[in-house]
DNA sequence: TTGTACGCGTTATCAA
DNA sequence: TTGATAACGCGTACAA
């Protein structure tokens, strides 16, 4: 009588078995395709299940089995086009290897992502996807993550000597490509709008830019490499400050961090009555939606965002399985994308 | 000595209390900021707990508590600007009211949206958020879902007559108003490129652009109706197919069903020599990023997505927490953007 | 204020 | 080939 409760309660696997009157662990052995059940059994509970409305409670199935086919992914930015992209392409690989994904969002904050971080621990997925927040600075989380056995995989932004694998592009080499690309078509004063030293791309893009100068016999000046951040604004004000400099000191070309960074610096540019490209040549970096679009299209790097998220969730997932060492390095490369911009096609 | 295992078993809360010489019960009690603890003891098991490293298991108080605190989102795309905007919007709520997100992912495909609701309900979320896809034909299995006691929204693109609720934007009234906006400004002869019309924006745009039409005196014609779908090759074709009438026959102005629609059938019209808006004038419908950089800048209706987003996300928490009927319409009012491509600001 | 017994729905293990 | 029993780690309901 008492147990009797309305109908909105949930079909277990002990109904089926019941139904049936045989076990539980029969109706789960059937329903798993696993060995050792009569192909009659089998077939009478597939039938019985599926009548009943039967479907197996994850939660419960994890608790016992310690496996959530569950990858946490940590993200500092949702809307803009790369990760999108990237998130697409880590759906399509964990999606197609049944596994799924607990989306969260640091919005760039530090004690965001440890928030996250913590609650996809409590939530026991069996691996993590990591791009950090700018201003995350306290790697103990990540080691203690390690340490506790969750599987851990950088992309994009990567965070070094904590033993965790990454998935980049690979930014040196890229930035070093653009400008040599521009010092291949005869600028030799040429600035760098760089991103924050704190970021690994930050970082690694003024290495390669560097690298181009240093490495094709040019001077390479400190006044030339302005932090101009991630966004527009950033870029205007550091350009501003570029075409400050008497007319003979300014550079013929910018590298910028970035396209919103470029895009701001253009707008800087346009305000002077300065011409793009003859005056002022300009690249960016990871081929925004409308760097094609602008009135002097943008030369760029095609950043390919969905492969990335790929290899990132494959590689992940390759870890959680056990097939891969959880200390791999793996570099996607990009693409110039020759526009306008540059003057280089001229 | 069978018990030690190595180092990388998880601390659980029975741990806790060994190291105490307390019950598991008064940790959870402690942790879990409920009444009848001493304050003294509690500090002590804070302490202890962080110093241990313990993290509470979401699955095991999952599965008693029969709650997940966990919400499943199901998109028919990821990657273009609507749905990571809305994202955005949901995970600010939820991120706010201790709840996680799911995210799945269609790709537009009936049956992929149907084994994503399928494991959403296995991993007994407490409430799920929808965008159609647009095969989907097949309601049941919505109307299983909310006799199944899972709380349901629909979001932009919503599903009718299975009492689940839905937040949208006002799509039918948005199409009148950016058709009137045409005709304020004196144009009799407006065609519409329509979307699927199995899809509810599909419909209710036309609504909107005929009621537009018939309401100010205009001649409604099933000929200026041509369906060319979300895309920018559809918006191509459909555009051609209009511009193929004889010069006196064609439309003075288009309202299109979307921005990607609009711009394949600016590059129909910018082919044929025509131009934008003295011989053809075109409106779109989602402010797309590359709507402002056209060479003709579109005219179009901005769709607050992140606005929407939230909105959805407020009330199917509010369902599941017992605080709505889980029967709400509500619809978000969109804005229209005069840019020049529809010759209005002249 | 604290502890004990049990249940949540599944699977692992070992016995039948 | 099947079943009984005991986990998995927590919270509820009650007893102490």
């Amino acid at each position: 009588m008492r147990k009797k409760r309305l109908r909105s309660e949930r079909i277990t696997a002990k109904d089926v078995a019941n139904e049936l009157g045989i076990s539980a662990m029969t109706v789960s052995r059937a329903l798993n395709n696993r060995p050792y059940v009569d192909e009659e059994t089998r077939t009478r509970v597939q039938q019985v299940a599926k009548g009943l409305g039967y479907s197996p409670d994850h939660i419960a199935r994890s608790l016992a089995t310690r496996k959530t086919h569950t990858i946490g992914v940590v993200l500092p930015e949702i809307a803009h086009s790369f990760f999108p992209e990237a998130i697409r392409g880590i759906e399509e690989v964990t999606y197609q290897r049944g596994y799924h994904l607990i989306l969260t969002h640091s919005a760039e904050d530090a004690e965001r992502e440890k928030d996250a971080i913590r609650t996809l621990e409590s939530k026991r997925v069996d691996g993590i996807l990591i791009s950090t927040a700018q201003t995350m600075e306290d790697y103990r989380i990540y080691k203690q993550l390690v340490k506790s056995g969750v599987q851990l995989v950088f992309f994009d932004r990567c965070v070094w000597g904590i033993g965790a694998s990454c998935v980049s592009i690979d930014d040196e080499e890229s930035a070093k490509q653009i400008t040599e690309h521009l010092i291949g078509h005869g600028y030799t004063k040429i600035a760098h709008l760089s991103g924050p030293q704190r970021v690994s791309i930050g970082k690694a893009r003024l290495r390669g830019y560097r690298r181009a100068i240093e490495g094709n016999g040019l001077l390479y000046r400190e006044d030339f490499v302005i932090e101009s951040g991630f966004h527009e604004r950033g870029g205007y004000e550091a350009m501003n400050r570029l075409l400050d400099l008497s007319p003979s000191r300014r550079p013929q070309a910018v590298v910028a961090i970035n396209d919103p960074s470029a895009f701001g610096a253009m707008k800087a540019i346009a305000e002077r009555g300065l011409r793009i490209p003859q005056d002022v040549a300009i690249v960016g970096f990871s081929d925004d939606i409308r760097s094609e679009l602008m009135p002097t299209p943008l030369t760029t790097v095609r950043q390919p965002a969905y492969e990335l998220g790929k290899r990132a969730a494959q590689q992940l997932l390759a870890q959680i399985e056990g097939k891969s060492k959880p200390l791999t390095q793996s570099v996607v490369k990009a693409d110039l994308v020759i526009r306008r911009s540059c003057g280089c096609n001229s």
